[in-house]
DNA sequence: AGTTTTCTTGCAAAATCTTCCAAATTCTTC
DNA sequence: GAAGAATTTGGAAGATTTTGCAAGAAAACT
């Protein structure tokens, strides 16, 4: 590949990704880390990225949830570590519905070898993948609800309540023995509609998620097929997962 | 083959594919690297291409123009103008469906104080007011056509067939005494949905589509009530838009 | 503090560029 | 049509750039 290819699709990944390590992005233009360093610095001189250790991110990141922060750079990790983890649970080919939310972004940039098919209402996904060839995406209809970049109300529910999928990969703000709960109103109509067209029910949950209660139920745990979470799970919580036969997977 | 012919098709192979190496360029036009190097070089020098390390590239970007990238395209002079005198046919809130294209999005750019309330299947768009609590985006659902942002498919001609707006403004590829003619098969039904749906139908056509035939097409000129166009109308035309009562805005 | 990861720097291999030359092609002139 | 001149083409030698790797330095994490 030409060098000017390379640095503009550097570029293109950056957009969407808004960070990535050296790693990733050797992968993505199929060059070494070193080179790839190089054209980063490159592409810093010319301001259109900044230089990070261990990788590269935009100047101007998006103004919303997704934005990598410094703040919770910690999450970030962890989101990343459950990212890589619930991506490897999907066979190739499968049609895949994706929630809205940071950590399930997250999975979706894992996603691309998969060649999935992808069925979500979540605009930060769609754009990561709008010009990709690979991944054919989906999009619900709806109303964007402003900060998030989330599509929701009837349009969207109808759409999912349509759809046939192999795989639902869904988070939420909390889960107990109880069940699962998630503090949008406005989204629990639209995961239920998720839930009730997929085979298979994955949730991810970063560790303060878990024995955490939120507003709105959204769900029993026997619709649960497997959890993914980046600690162990506490004896009480486990207990329940146990007597759902939902299956838990640690990165 | 001779030198000129080799020269044309160097071009034009890398009007499509925007970057190649040598190499490449060589097989293409079976010469050696040496030729194509040569040619490449007076390609440079006419100011056609941009020679790189092993390769070539184009000078202007692709900009599918939909990219959200904001790389900018050709006549963005002319659909900004455009795009401002179309804004202004717009009353305060009104609901807006909106085409996928780049001269609506440059409507869209121009819309933000009209508070309106937005149905499009325009991703750019979409985007563009994805965080504005000002302009309620409705997007349509559908699949995502990869390098176009535009969201196509049954889903999307659902979404316009089920809605109602005030007013729907559109772009094609051609409009003659005839009618109006778009160039991509797969959006004239989404098209003929919007047109369907709306009280009052603007189109606008930068001057190169005036008087300008495409494969498909779209509708009768009677279904338009409105067309906004940057240079005066060529007077068959123009007679033609009388007899339907359509009314012509210039900025 | 110690371990791991990443960065920098220097270097050698690979790819590419320039320059030059000879063969091939085309043009000119007779 | 043929000989000679001019141009174009393909390739080779040496210069230059790019690339990938490795060792020590710096930074981050535990």
């Amino acid at each position: 590949m030409q060098a000017e290819e390379r640095q503009l699709r550097i570029e293109e990944y950056l957009q969407k990704a808004e960070f990535s390590s050296l790693d990733e992005l050797a992968r993505q233009v199929n060059a070494s880390v070193s080179t790839v360093r190089r054209d980063v610095s490159a592409l810093e001189t010319q301001g259109k990225c900044r230089r990070t250790h261990g990788g590269a991110r935009i100047l101007t990141p998006r103004s919303d949830e997704f934005t990598f922060t410094t703040r919770d750079s910690q999450q970030v990790v962890e989101k990343e570590a459950i990212g890589k983890a619930c991506a490897a649970l999907v066979q190739p080919g499968q049609s895949v519905i994706m929630d809205a939310g940071s950590t399930i972004y997250h999975v979706a940039r894992y996603l691309q070898d998969k060649k999935p098919q992808i069925v979500t209402n979540s605009l930060p996904i769609a754009n990561l993948y709008a010009s990709d060839h690979l991944v054919e995406i989906i999009l619900s209809g709806g109303v964007i609800y402003p900060r998030l970049g989330v599509l929701v109300g009837p349009l969207a529910a109808e759409t999912f309540a349509k759809m046939h999928a192999d795989v639902a990969i869904m988070s939420a703000n909390g889960i107990t023995p109880e069940g699962v709960f998630n503090s949008h109103a406005l989204l629990i109509e639209i995961q239920q509609a998720m839930i009730q067209s997929a085979q298979k029910v994955i949730f991810c949950f970063d560790h303060t998620k878990l024995n955490h209660k939120a507003v709105s139920f959204l769900c029993e745990l026997d619709r649960i097929d497997t959890v993914v979470t980046d600690q162990p799970v506490p004896p009480d919580l486990l207990d329940a997962f146990r007597r759902n036969n939902i299956e838990v997977v640690l990165p």
